[in-house]
DNA sequence: ACGACACTTCACCGGCGGTCGAACCGACGC
DNA sequence: GCGTCGGTTCGACCGCCGGTGAAGTGTCGT
């Protein structure tokens, strides 16, 4: 497994899988660039990548686009982003950019940042699901692990409530669907819905027009009719108060 | 986040952490023998393991126990040596060792290889716990993600009757315990329980005697009591007929 | 058919990092 | 007190890997 620690060793290749986070797929240049490198180095490590079975390779064209070769990967960059450091932003476009990713992006099949966050809380605060409070208990992590207390994923479950209002919002949601997968934010360090619920809530709000993705990174822009369908079925203001800014690392 | 991903680069460090995945606190001697390198080398190792927050050190006396600094790196661990490739085995003192972890082991805080699977199948067999079939649509997973159909983590849930029954049997089950979260087996490619459940369940067989940590690595024993009550309780032969043995890479 | 473009392969360079032995520090046992 | 043992630090060696530019292959426009 040290061959998986290899790969996700280098700057450039952790940046072409963060790019490939949201579940595209993107051509080879665009991931040069995404990882700041030439050509033919993105090359090297797109090969790489592709050899080791983390991504996969669609030959289009004289376009070949690369991603993600499952969830087990996005599950691997979304916990190993969970214990890096945070790093000091370096300019400006850095700032706005990581600003926007904080407030809401795609995290490969769900919705992530401040809006993922803010969506769970709403869902648990209406009672459309059970479970813990969104923070983590970090005393309880720093004391004995086995005894218990830990903040795990998994920990909450779909009322037959949250259900009916789900479905009537629009949302696709697979027959028998009890238990709900939840993942702690990168940014926010907080509970937000992930797996099969997060999944058919990110496609909702597509199909509804409520957010756009952008067109440079993995960020969401909340269309106006996004604000006021937040505010009306779900009660949040959006966007949110600004907060202190600090830059997620790669 | 290439700064975690360098810490997993390298077979010695990666086979520490694998050495510490089942939850114990061990000193730098034995991490060293368990990496094959030299004290100074290993010591280098942890050192950096320490400075990146990825393990944490206990000092008592002239020994130095160091151990995972929380449950985020035990899943790191987990999900990582899920899409690690397997490797052949290179000796056959490391076959009967291979063997021996894929029949039984902890993985953190609960129990993997064949006896988790098995336990998690017969819970599901008997209505304690609901959800999809053991076996993850690997067939689901190649083909649109976004569509639904993955085998995602946490589709369990403890049935009413479940709950009652490990309460009899020993289980110290949290209160408000909905949700199981599973974790697809490093060896085995199947789901077993985890999480909060999984925990209850190592210490009740812990307690109940059916259990033996193995002396050297974290392969589990199972007790000529547990096979009695595997056989009663669950009705799981153990040991279960033997398969084809190729071990887990490093 | 020609040029432009996307991407890959190759040879070369430079630097980071793993490994070890030896020395050093602190704790235990007699 | 001394010797032993566990552990860390230091310096030196060396192999590996990332980066690059130039050349090569295939595809798309006109």
């Amino acid at each position: 497994m040290a061959a998986v620690g290899q790969l996700l060793a280098d700057r450039g290749r952790c940046r072409i899988l963060l790019a490939l986070a949201d579940g595209r797929a993107l051509p080879a240049s665009v991931l040069a660039a995404e990882a700041g490198v030439r050509p033919s180095t993105a090359s090297g490590h797109l090969r790489k990548l592709t050899e080791r079975g983390l991504i996969e390779v669609l030959p289009t064209g004289r376009y070949r686009y690369y991603r993600l070769a499952g969830p087990d990967v996005a599950r691997l960059v979304e916990v190993i982003g969970r214990l890096a450091p945070t790093q000091p932003v370096r300019s400006l476009r850095e700032g706005t950019r990581a600003h926007a990713l904080r407030l809401a992006r795609r995290c490969y099949d769900h919705i992530g940042g401040r809006l993922g966050v803010a969506v769970t809380d709403t869902l648990r605060e209406r009672g459309f699901i059970e479970g813990p409070d969104g923070t983590p208990d970090l005393a309880a992590v720093r004391g004995d692990r086995l005894a218990g207390g830990v903040a795990d994923e998994g920990d909450y479950r779909l009322t037959a409530k949250g259900h009916q209002e789900l479905v009537t919002l629009g949302a696709m949601l697979p027959p028998g669907l009890g238990a709900v997968r939840c993942c702690i934010d990168w940014t926010e360090q907080r509970h937000h819905i992930a797996g099969a619920l997060g999944r058919a809530v990110l496609e909702a709000f597509d199909t509804a027009g409520w957010i756009m993705p952008a067109a440079t990174h993995r960020a969401l822009r909340v269309t106006a009719r996004g604000v006021a369908g937040l505010h009306e079925h779900f009660g949040i203001a959006w966007p949110p108060a600004s907060t202190s800014r600090t830059a997620a690392g790669s």
